[in-house]
DNA sequence: GCCCTCAAATTTGAATGCAAAATAGCGACA
DNA sequence: TGTCGCTATTTTGCATTCAAATTTGAGGGC
């Protein structure tokens, strides 16, 4: 078992939500599960804590980070801007070819909109802001980025999306999309960044619901 | 002896360059000299690796991690996008005592730079440049961006300084500093990229230079 | 004389064991 | 009855140990 596969594993299961934001890893429960012993958890562990996605109490063990409505609006702002950057540098950067990949992506979501289907319109969205990062030519930029992701990742899911902020996110991808193919670096930074204001502002406004389900689920296990 | 403490030794060690980029990291001396044992000594490896400052060869040990010009090219990107930001934020947030602090700091960097202590200068600059990122009021962003300086600070210092880009950083840092004062977002942005965009091509020319005096370390070592 | 093959030795990666700290459980006392 | 304090148990953090993989070195073949 490669450590690699071990820190991927629990990534997994904590941004699955299979671990409460908050809730305490159960060490030796891991172990048994992942059929490896305490030394590469540990390891694991340790990884994790210092991209952010696990907190480490000295001697009182390890409990999956627990972001405060704070932490969230942080993170959203870091995203912001590392997108920005992406899209600057897609722009001056990006082949026909890669464009064509993205279009393909977008009209994938959009089809996924019409039909109403809100899983796997997310995933095509991911896919987009992924793609317009990778495309930016630039490995840390895109490894900080899905660092990033990674922390909002479980929020952003409990979003309520309204038919309203639904209809505007993707009509704010359209112009994504089109500022992307017009190569226009300036104006893609521009709206990505109000993109992201605005997915931001939706999942700040289901901040209490979060923080309350995660409680509930907290007690119950 | 906390584990934080060891990660924080192993990085000073490998930022003082004690142990050259894409050198060996030799585990049981390490071990020897921090006094701990092989577990929390790799423990800090593995979290160093995660961070970007060391590489991780399965089976074959641990390296100092040796950045390519792309590397060092695309890190610089990543920093200019976060200063950027960094800068934009600051101008909404920062009180006017820390202006003050920020301008302290620059006019003691000032005074280093008529004295030709080029050393005292760095430590200031880099002063300079966290302030404004702190003054961010975003703790994630500070994260990331320490991260991602951290990579790039050893480079960083081999520049060779010429008497005009000297000069050229100086009069930067007073629009820097002048625009932090006038609260203008989107002018210091613009600078902040500008600004590092000369430090980078410093450092890209330093870059042959670079690479050839660790290979010399590496094969003395 | 050079290269290939095979075995010894070193080094890595993971499991186990052990001491210290924290938590939980129980009883005594107010 | 509720709270404080003490002990037992669990859990954490680190050291040690063990197996596997790699590197090193010697010997034989070409």
């Amino acid at each position: 078992m490669l450590h690699e596969e071990v820190v991927g594993r629990i990534r997994d299961i904590l941004l699955d939500g299979e671990i409460p934001p908050g809730a305490r890893i159960p060490e030796r429960e891991l172990c048994e599960r992942l059929e490896i012993s305490r030394t590469p958890l540990r390891e694991a562990l340790k990884v994790l804590a210092a991209e952010g996605l696990v907190q480490l109490l000295p001697h009182r063990g390890s409990r999956a980070a627990k972001l405060t409505d704070k932490d969230m609006r942080d993170l959203f702002e870091v995203c912001q801007g590392l997108e920005a950057l992406a899209g600057e540098l897609a722009c001056e950067r990006i082949s026909d070819a890669g464009i064509a990949d993205i279009a393909a992506a977008h009209a994938a979501m959009v089809q996924h909109y019409r039909e109403g289907d809100l899983i796997q319109y997310y995933r095509g969205n991911r896919a987009i802001h992924e793609g317009i990062v990778n495309a930016a030519g630039n490995p840390a930029l895109s490894a900080l980025y899905a660092s990033v992701t990674a922390r909002i990742r479980r929020a952003r899911y409990v979003t309520p999306m309204t038919p309203q902020r639904w209809a505007l996110a993707v009509k704010e991808h359209e112009a994504i999309l089109n500022a992307l193919e017009r190569r226009d670096g300036a104006g893609l930074s521009h709206i990505l960044r109000a993109h992201l204001r605005h997915k931001r502002e939706e999942v700040l406004q289901a901040g209490f619901a979060e923080t309350e389900t995660s409680e509930l689920t907290l007690k119950i296990a």
